[in-house]
DNA sequence: CAAGAATAGTTTGGTACCAAACCAATTGCT
DNA sequence: AGCAATTGGTTTGGTACCAAACTATTCTTG
């Protein structure tokens, strides 16, 4: 690990958690869970920020917006309790969301005949047509987000959260 | 892989991984680096909200608000230019968070003598009780959280992570 | 089959969050 | 020194987001 500036140089992140350990080492804390935790939302913060600039604001769509674009795309209708769950929002949320995309003409809302409490949710022909061009940029976006990090390590930094996101959800 | 719902059970992520897969198989797409980046997203949802509910609700942080103190708390007083740089946050949006942790009495705000544009941020006494008898708990909560990786694990995804927020943030 | 319980979505009230416009203080240039 | 450019923070306008209250529909059970 060299000082220099190279391509991918986190010595600044690894600096600042030796930091937190040079200032709060003598408590009994868990060093190595508070460094893998903190760097999933630092991640998750950064990656969406620099997806809403680079790639999804050329499309005036929230992350998401565009997550809720995507999970359509890939399930085709899909009714708002679902979907709520797929895209991690309250249902109120997706309420006012569905409304935005509702108006830019991306989606459509359509009561359900048998049962008039529920509403399924479909993209128009514009939305499919916006997530067919805007998905593949997308995932060359999270290709460029990964990068350094080869087939192997993909996978292992995807099985590793998957164990976090069963532990941040075993109670559901 | 059984259907029974076991501790740490994950299959139904893998699942959707693996429905999405099945959607999209067809197509050119990195569908390693999609499963590693957006189990990152998925990861930093369900931590915050699980956080935000069974750690910080009891202390009426939001998850944003938790972050400041504990920076201030790790680097003691800080200017606001470093502090939103370090939570990630816009400058305008850390400012309306100052208002509120400072009309509960948390942090203070003071104008640097030597240049009155700079403003710094301070831990009150109160806000420092509140930090010191919370943070061991959301530290407790981080283990719970990675429940299941042993110590290289959490290494690991500690350094992968890393690597993508060295990605993220090359442009800066 | 008529309450009452449960369910699906919307509305409400409030915070968090961003980008861009803005204001005040400082620095740079001639 | 004096005016322009820069810098640091706040304000503004708008979306996203949540929990809780609410409304409309369906299910349950005596």
């Amino acid at each position: 690990m060299t000082t220099e500036n190279s391509p991918s140089d986190d010595s600044w992140l690894l600096d600042a958690e030796r930091d937190v350990q040079a200032r709060l080492g003598d408590r009994p804390l868990d060093f190595a869970s508070l460094d893998a935790i903190s760097n999933i939302y630092r991640a998750a913060g950064s990656i969406r920020s620099e997806a809403e600039r680079e790639v999804l604001a050329e499309y005036g769509l929230s992350f998401g917006g565009f997550t809720i674009l995507w999970v359509l795309w890939v399930w085709d209708e899909m009714e708002t309790a679902q979907l709520a769950e797929q895209c991690s929002l309250a249902k109120g949320t997706l309420t006012g969301m569905l409304t935005t995309l509702e108006k830019r003409g991306l989606v459509t809302r359509s009561r359900v005949a048998t049962d008039k409490r529920r509403v399924v949710v479909d993209l128009t022909a514009e939305g499919r047509t916006m997530i067919d061009t805007l998905f593949p940029k997308f995932n060359e976006f999270e290709s460029e987000m990964s990068a350094g990090l080869d087939i192997d390590e993909k996978k292992e930094l995807a099985r590793l959260l998957r164990l976090v996101i069963g532990n941040a959800t075993k109670a559901r």
